[in-house]
DNA sequence: GGTCCTTGGTTGAGTGTTCAACTAGCACTG
DNA sequence: CAGTGCTAGTTGAACACTCAACCAAGGACC
């Protein structure tokens, strides 16, 4: 079941630049944003997450699948975020269990503020190394990697 | 100075995914390695390291950087790893400040039973997903994502 | 309308991680 | 060899994150 031959020299290119990034580049993100505002990577997640969601509001179950973090993770982010007054929660009329995030107006305001210079940093680290046909090929297969780690709740896929 | 024209949709397509690896993937690997075996994504690393270390040994600061961890967390981490006795620590002759990190048995025999069973995850995360010319096109690139992110010091830059 | 199972969310306690302050040893200068 | 400054590593205290236990509400079934 296990296929014990180790990686081919390729491969080995690819896998260690890839966990290099995917261990520096939050902590560059992250040390940015603590740096220029008052957000953490984390609270800019929720921020953009709420501000892209229909009606401008999310269960925080919803909240923690869109953001990839764990439920009880969004509870504390979003707990804190209500202390600073980025984000509001409403108990849900439908379901008195559930509670809404919403952004406040001063989420809104932290969110455009911080819009820029990530952009910038987004920039910066990734798109001005990529050709456009680079970008152009890396979006599918970005998007089927993210797929194939999603497993725990396949919505469609055979059982195996 | 700052950019402040929006992603185009085809960038959008690029980082959304890549974000959600980046911040999937460290768990689920370190998931697979809590559970296999008992130690975590970032003891394997400190592991892998120091097997391939030029006379199997690392001062903690090269240890760090080889495995993008910061040297606290290095110190904190090789620290666990004695108790544990996966690593053992010697103080270096040369600089009595420094201290070489080597494996032990123990943690040589844990990093090959921990090999295989990653070897597999690593397959079905990523190279199950891509092409072996999608393999041999990432490899260039990534490299050049992994350096761009790597700036604190950079070996020959120009002054910017 | 009672019983049982599931889902939404919170929370206590433990672990991981970071930052800044600190000790100790090296290295250069005079 | 005192003085200054740098580098290696450690550590206390604060914060982030996770896990598992939990409560409260919905839903299904009888």
């Amino acid at each position: 079941m296990v296929n014990r031959i180790p990686l081919t020299s390729e491969e080995e290119a690819v896998w260690r630049p890839l966990m290099r990034v995917v261990t520096v580049l939050p902590r560059a993100l992250d040390d940015q944003f603590a740096h220029d505002n008052g957000v953490s990577l984390t609270d800019y997640t929720v921020l953009v997450s709420l501000s892209e969601a229909a009606e401008g509001r999310l269960r925080l179950t919803d909240l923690a699948e869109s953001t990839a973090l764990s439920l009880s993770r969004i509870s504390r982010v979003v707990e804190a975020m209500v202390r600073r007054g980025l984000v509001r929660k409403v108990k849900c009329p439908r379901d008195r269990r559930a509670a809404h995030a919403t952004l406040t107006e001063l989420g809104r305001a932290k969110l455009a503020a911080a819009y820029p210079g990530h952009l910038d940093r987004v920039r910066s680290f990734l798109f001005d190394h990529l050709s456009p046909e680079e970008v152009r090929a890396a979006g599918p297969i970005l998007a089927r990697l993210a797929a194939a780690l999603e497993p725990p709740e396949c919505s469609a896929c055979p059982d195996d």
